[in-house]
DNA sequence: GTGGATGCAAAGACTTTGCAGCATC
DNA sequence: GATGCTGCAAAGTCTTTGCATCCAC
């Protein structure tokens, strides 16, 4: 019989105690709004712009301002539990980092869908082609644009030219 | 002894006959900016931000307003010869798109070098992919963050990371 | 009690748009 | 000569910042 070890606490909390030593850190103070925010992210499991998080907390009767909703997020991201992406949009997008997870993105130019996906080969021949170039690489963001199965043949061929070109990633 | 064909323009050319075949169609007049600024932007080779174009127009003697320079960067970009990126800025990248060629970028975080690159193999990857999720791809881009050949040894370390968690694509 | 945090509103950066006069087709 | 184009300035959108007040430590 193994021995017990000590109860492993739930991923949320990790994400709690992260963001906390952060602060201790960096000598920031944990207040109501920034608990709020964390745990906000933490809940909302795909991606969001700063104003949806904003009016979302607002309807839940938190109210804060959309000044120190920015202020956490780049504090969220600084400590790397919020990623920051555009995903072709004009706004920024964030998403909560699950540890330990990097994926790369499909995205439905019809319904917005974000597939996310994680390929080993793929991050390999990625760094097969960095040693080649003899570059160190520390990051990287893939965005794959186009129709995913549920849309196929309900899309306007017509138009669907003017927006790939239209793409700013 | 192989007849004379009749002599290929070059490249700058066609994108001339392409952009001027695009206003035709879509009633668009052909003015004494869009042809400067569709040369200016033939001519640059790398990429270029709107307001970087506009003061270098404006150095050559070329007066042209930013809301015309936005305007018909939008055109061009529209019908095919420029592509449009973030590559991690604020405001938006533009560059000229070179006939046949795609490629990915290597970005350098150190001195802001943009390296591009084609690999056969990983766009066929991609494709794989795309099929195993049902999903028709019609325009991808991947940017991997890093540190250039020339730019190693010359890093902090210690903010490197602060900036790696800053990426925003 | 002190230093950092918040909210507000103002400022900023980048981009788009309305309109009157102008140029191309 | 009609229709679309330009420049200008104003408005828009998203984000950041200055400052007085407030609260976690």
């Amino acid at each position: 019989m193994t021995p017990r070890l000590a109860p492993v606490p739930p991923d949320r909390s990790a994400d709690q105690v992260r963001f906390e030593g952060f602060l201790r850190t960096h000598q920031l103070k944990l207040t109501g709004e920034r608990r709020a925010l964390l745990s906000a992210v933490l809940g909302w499991g795909s991606h969001f712009d700063a104003d949806t998080l904003h009016m979302a907390l607002k309807q839940k009767g938190e109210t804060i301002s959309r000044a120190t909703v920015y202020r956490t997020l780049d504090l969220l991201v600084q400590c790397g539990i919020v990623r920051k992406d555009s995903l072709g949009h004009q706004q920024a997008q964030y998403e909560a980092v699950k540890p330990g997870e990097h994926h790369d993105h499909l995205i439905c130019m019809n319904c917005g869908k974000v597939i996310e996906f994680f390929r080993e080969d793929l991050e390999s021949l990625q760094d097969a082609i960095c040693a080649q170039q003899k570059f160190k690489p520390l990051h990287h963001s893939l965005q794959i644009f186009g129709i995913c199965s549920a849309c196929k043949g309900k899309v306007d061929e017509k138009d669907l030219a003017a927006r790939v070109s239209q793409i700013h990633t």
